[in-house]
DNA sequence: CCCTGTTGTGTGTTATAACAAACATGATGC
DNA sequence: GCATCATGTTTGTTATAACACACAACAGGG
């Protein structure tokens, strides 16, 4: 009597809001919203064919998690991080990635080890094929696979949160920085540290991994703070 | 042609979500929830005499900052903490906060340390008075006071969501905590390392408050790893 | 010409109803 | 007596409409 047909439409009766929010969220991290725009409801729910209850559901999730702003009347606005901002957002995740490189590292597997050395030879391979893109995406999988191995999974979450709130900026900024690395970061060095068990060196180099994006993302603000896109050429 | 009348109702336009988000979250702390116990959304709309649509944003954020797990069906349930999650909370407290407390020994004022001063004179007649809940108020008041002094208003506010997620047991540990206190505690210490400008003794002594305290709530659980409360009596 | 009051439009907010999935309950057949 | 299926209840989800506030544009009076 089981029934054999539609084997797996249990998949797909995740909640509407649910996909509303992943959408918006990589839409943010894609930087297809300028900072300091500011959504609408009724916009957002024409973009994705729905009423407005599921993408009111999704953007006060977002706003909630401080990845979007509340702006007057309560509407969405678009986060324009300032230097300020990022500077208090840096001193969190020097803080917070240093201890998760530093757990990683003393409980560190031939495992974790292989998957890091393999992200890293994508990485430099990407870098060589001028695949920023591409990039982006492994390098970020690169550091949450070293975050996610601290056995503290909210630290993970509160990680993946902070990078979120720098998402804006950093895919219009960082692209321009990944240039300039030529292979000479932190990532080997990171790598060989966690590979020796040694927690000292895995914290200090991530810390400074950081805190070089970081430099180069504050270079290119403006007397206001504000940090502003490179010539598009 | 100014309208005298009906002053001040500029007040009562914040919405209705707001308030009942507000409600939520001071029950939660006052531990008025058991934990375990799922939140179901008509419950609460006839508890507050809203519609479910208020109380869902409300819901909906809380979940969204962890205060809140989402159980199964999206149903809110309130979160109970058990040792292993503590233990996170607690690794991420005394690296946030700590050094939430060195940042503030760098940039003391003399209205800051009059300010501690006198909640902790305030913390030590309420022990006297046994007034607990008076106590816990004041005490969450001066932790925040010096988070608040240290210029980082981003970390304040992760700090503040990770008192939230440790609401709904402490409230029914906590008590007894105090009372073995008998003065003994490390406040006075870092009010005193604050206003020397002793970064270093105002970050160690606030780790150590902290894991003091986690220790005992530790002590309480039982073998499958979950904080019992103690005896009624 | 400028100030002011009005009106229209846009936007988030709230209430309500219809919906769908999950669970408990009880009846029915073996 | 027990398993199984039907059904009713509970609960989160979504759509829709009415609402209230804010802002902008515009018209009229000074």
């Amino acid at each position: 009597m089981m029934k054999m047909a539609t084997p797996f439409n249990k998949l797909d009766n995740a909640p509407l809001w649910t996909r509303v929010h992943h959408q918006i969220k990589h839409a943010l991290l894609a930087g297809r919203f300028e900072p300091g725009e500011t959504l609408t409801l009724r916009a957002l729910s024409e973009m994705f064919g729905t009423s407005v209850t599921p993408v009111r559901d999704a953007v006060n999730h977002l706003v909630a998690q401080g990845v979007l702003d509340a702006g007057p009347r309560n509407a969405a606005v678009v986060p324009d991080v300032a230097a300020l901002q990022l500077r208090e957002i840096i001193l969190i995740r020097t803080e917070l990635e240093g201890r998760a490189a530093r757990e990683t590292a003393q409980r560190v597997t031939p495992e974790l080890v292989t998957n890091l050395s393999e992200q890293l030879d994508t990485m430099r391979r990407l870098i060589r094929d001028r695949d920023l893109s591409g990039y982006l995406d492994v390098h970020r999988d690169f550091h949450f696979t070293i975050y996610g191995n601290a056995g503290v999974p909210l630290l993970n979450e509160i990680i993946e949160n902070l990078w979120l709130r720098t998402g804006p900026i950093l895919t219009y900024v960082i692209p321009e920085y990944v240039l300039t690395l030529r292979g000479s970061d932190h990532h080997e060095r990171i790598v060989e540290a966690i590979a020796a068990g040694d927690a000292e060196t895995s914290e200090s180099e991530t810390i400074a991994d950081i805190e070089a994006a970081a430099n180069y993302l504050l270079s290119c603000a403006d007397h206001t703070g504000r940090i502003r896109r490179p010539g598009p050429a």
